[in-house]
DNA sequence: CTGTTAGCGCCTTCAG
DNA sequence: CTGAAGGCGCTAACAG
């Protein structure tokens, strides 16, 4: 029925199958059908100040309602100069941690109509970096940044620049991590809460300690492990290098490195992991090779986690209110402009003792 | 230093902040920085297939770098008539079944430069009809929507409205569930896996069950609960009403289901939730109750999500191959262009019995 | 209150 | 191989 708008009346030959390349339509189209200039249509349908009359108005929404006109964003993102795209890079959204955080992030997005589109680096700090670059492409309203910085500097200076060109395109930008980029960040308190952990599992009777740290180059395991220490050296204990494992920031990395620890005969009772993944993964290994916990061994972990909720032993750790750290991080990212500083908001860790350390008699 | 582009010599008094607006770069700036045209530019900096002097390229490359140059996505689209964009609907992003599809859905869509934004529907129905609306305006290349259709056929009515719209712009629709709207789809097939659970329940020597069975208007869940019957059924035993608790398809709901059970002092040896996280809900629920997993009671889940690696007891349930199925849907949507007919690909689940699920003497 | 007219940043025929 | 010019769909002054 429709032309398709095509002037020509004439079809040639070769174009008999005639493949009525779909047009999505207009707000031409609803204009024309409503008898309504552009301008008129535009107003009534996007959220103009501008006021109509209530007649035209009914006669554009109708045409609209009829042809299932959706505006085209990109059209709107390069006449307005601004989308209401929002970048969220995060090193793994099957992570709970990581996807707990998104969830927040996603809610006050949604909230402020904005879409979000979730960039997994899968860890790799250069995806990062790339996605980043990327975002800029969007001409993303926000970005925000959600996971541990590294000791490379480097690779610092090169996500630097790539931020500030973002933000000099007009971006707003937040992390949560460490406050290394010159952006507002949501700080979680690592090592005053690995601290107070070692101080209560000290107040448990442990005195022999591993811990599995992680990554060495990675701030948010360093952090935990200095505050351990911290926590430990306050007690009068010491932590050596033969009683720290190294490995992946995963549940499989928590498992691999609790095997080492088994394979070298450490002698402890209470073995920290950096984080709750690697906890579960180090209770996995332990249980893999007859080592019950905490009857034979104590495990804690830190972040607090959703899924530790179906765990058995449950799992001690430093709880972390990671939903509200998302919330938090969209606000300084969506919320009034900041002043010239960079705002930081601090979150503090709380210690939860469960099953999975035992106090010493 | 560079006048911001700005011929105005003058600045006003009030002015005098110069609050230096910034602005992105744009391909003109790169262009008149090589001392090139736009075209030229254009041609080197985007992916064309005209050629352009090894001399004229490099200098737009050398201006690109300089300036930190990103092209503007929007004016692409808008320009070429299509985005790089593809949407991904989901029920709820934390629960593992949807990550670990999205997760093989983002691998393929990376591998084709395409930018995933993730909606998630919270398991609102009307949701995820407005954000097919959303992608729409989005003029997102594909959208995937991924999790169960329901009974209501008014609903449906108006999802497949807005799926016609959203093709008759172009675009391209791939689902992961029931093949209820006329796009490619990749289909579990749950009844015939909820039948072989059954014969392998049976074989263990189970005759008394229960049912954890969702929502009573979901597919996916009838689906299950009515193949579990059939299996029953080829073994001689019949499910009686009361053996069937609906609920919530959640962890939350898989608890409430269970409390309910344990409530009404049914008389069952083995306890089928139509899906893992229920099931793992299940097991809390249990345990909360003094009743033993799996001495006093056996309980099997489906899906197979990866969180239950780290589960104990380890669940019994029927694997489907979560990531594969994010990928094959991605494939369909981002593949070459289907015939006129939608394709159907068919996952089958493949039983795994674990130590949920006792064998009766 | 409504319509006309420039752009927004980029791509792409179409001439040179 | 290069440049000039029109157009993508929409918004926002600017007149009426």
């Amino acid at each position: 029925m429709a032309s398709a708008g095509r002037v020509c009346g004439l079809t040639s030959l070769a174009n008999v199958v005639d493949r009525q390349e779909p047009r999505a339509t207009r707000l031409e189209d609803v204009a024309r059908l409503a008898g309504v200039s552009l301008s008129t249509a535009s107003r009534v349908l996007n959220g103009s100040t501008r006021q109509v009359s209530a007649e035209m108005s009914r006669r554009v929404l109708e045409a609209a309602r009829k042809l299932g006109y959706t505006p085209n964003v990109h059209a709107q993102a390069v006449a307005r100069g601004t989308s209401n795209l929002v970048g969220l890079v995060v090193h793994d959204i099957a992570d709970p941690y990581f996807s707990s955080i998104a969830a927040g992030v996603m809610r006050v997005a949604d909230e402020h109509g904005l879409v979000v589109t979730v960039c997994n680096t899968i860890r790799d700090p250069d995806r990062e970096i790339g996605y980043v670059a990327l975002l800029r492409a969007q001409r993303a309203r926000a970005v925000i940044l959600v996971g541990s910085r590294f000791t490379d500097k480097e690779l610092l200076t090169r996500l630097a620049n790539e931020i500030d060109a973002f933000r000099r395109g007009g971006g707003r930008v937040a992390c949560v991590s460490q406050r290394k980029l010159a952006a507002d960040t949501v700080l979680p308190e690592n090592r005053a809460g690995a601290r107070a952990l070692a101080r209560d599992l000290v107040g448990l009777g442990h005195r022999r300690f591993a811990v599995l740290a992680g990554p060495e180059t990675m701030l948010t395991a360093r952090d935990r492990l200095a505050g351990f220490r911290d926590g430990l050296a306050a007690a009068g204990i010491s932590l050596e290098r033969d009683q720290i494992i190294h490995g992946a920031f995963t549940r499989d990395g928590g498992y691999a490195a609790a095997e080492e620890l088994i394979r070298r005969g450490l002698d402890v009772t209470c073995v920290f992991a950096v984080n709750d993944v690697m906890a579960v993964g180090a209770i996995a290994a332990f249980r893999a090779h007859g080592v019950t916990v905490p009857a034979d061994v104590s495990v804690a972990g830190f972040d607090d986690i959703v899924t530790l909720r179906d765990l058995v032993p449950s799992l001690t750790t430093v709880h972390l209110p990671l939903e509200e750290m998302g919330v938090e991080a969209a606000r300084l990212a969506f919320g009034p402009e900041p002043g010239d500083t960079p705002r930081l908001v601090r979150v503090p860790g709380e210690v939860v003792l469960r099953e999975s350390t035992r106090r010493l008699t």
